[in-house]
DNA sequence: ACCTATTTGTCCGTATGTATG
DNA sequence: CCATACATACGGACAAATAGG
């Protein structure tokens, strides 16, 4: 595993860290199933602090596409379709809109917002 | 603003603090437009540290029920709980869409095919 | 059943950066 | 230019769950 960050890039080490990870499931470099370094091997070979390798996996973690336990590590859970995933969360998007009574437009502008950010 | 929390809760702190305000969210205590107390101030009046609030501020924005920006603090967005669920949809449905580099009209084309359904 | 090492989880503290007003 | 307030990163300490002997 030879992945690399850049210490002098604007964005977050804990995000640059959090994307080659999910690059690497994109890509079928990791499989579900598959088991991540520990949060103390991967913060030794970039050279970064424990907590912000275990705060990446946590956003991982977070958008279900690893499982962290304690004593464990961190094991991939999704497959690395993206569109896959982001068809799914559209399909939950407008169901919940619905259940709401938000209207179509409305959703539209609601993204918008988010967008521009 | 008469928040608490419980050292002893097997609960962390952050938790509780994100609980004590979505409740307050709920319950029309705090409103839309309202500004939340800031993470300094907080953190003082519980007797916690900064960072602490400032987690539970951060899962609150994840969850696209607050707003928080640098210099100014966090401000509620949201209104009740399914609004609140929409509106963290929205922002991870537009970070996933980042991410695979898909535009915001593509996006738009693909919750347009979902909603004539 | 017990003990130990491993690994993540939480919390604290400090320092520095960045956007806002 | 300056003060405010959140954002990131580092480090340390301890807790809790897991795995292995």
């Amino acid at each position: 595993m030879l992945w690399q960050i850049d210490q002098r890039d604007p964005q977050p080490l804990y995000e640059q860290i959090a994307n080659v990870v999910r690059r690497a499931v994109d890509e079928r470099t990791l499989r579900p199933g598959d088991r991540l370094p520990t949060g103390k091997d991967l913060a030794g070979s970039l050279d970064v602090n424990l907590h912000t390798v275990l705060r990446a996996y946590q956003t991982l973690r977070d958008e279900g596409l690893i499982e962290l336990r304690r004593g464990r590590g961190a094991v991939v859970i999704a497959s690395g379709n993206g569109a896959a995933r982001l068809s799914g969360m559209v399909v939950e998007l407008v169901a919940q809109a619905d259940r709401l009574g938000i209207s179509r437009d409305e959703l539209i502008q609601m993204i918008d917002k988010k967008v521009q950010e």
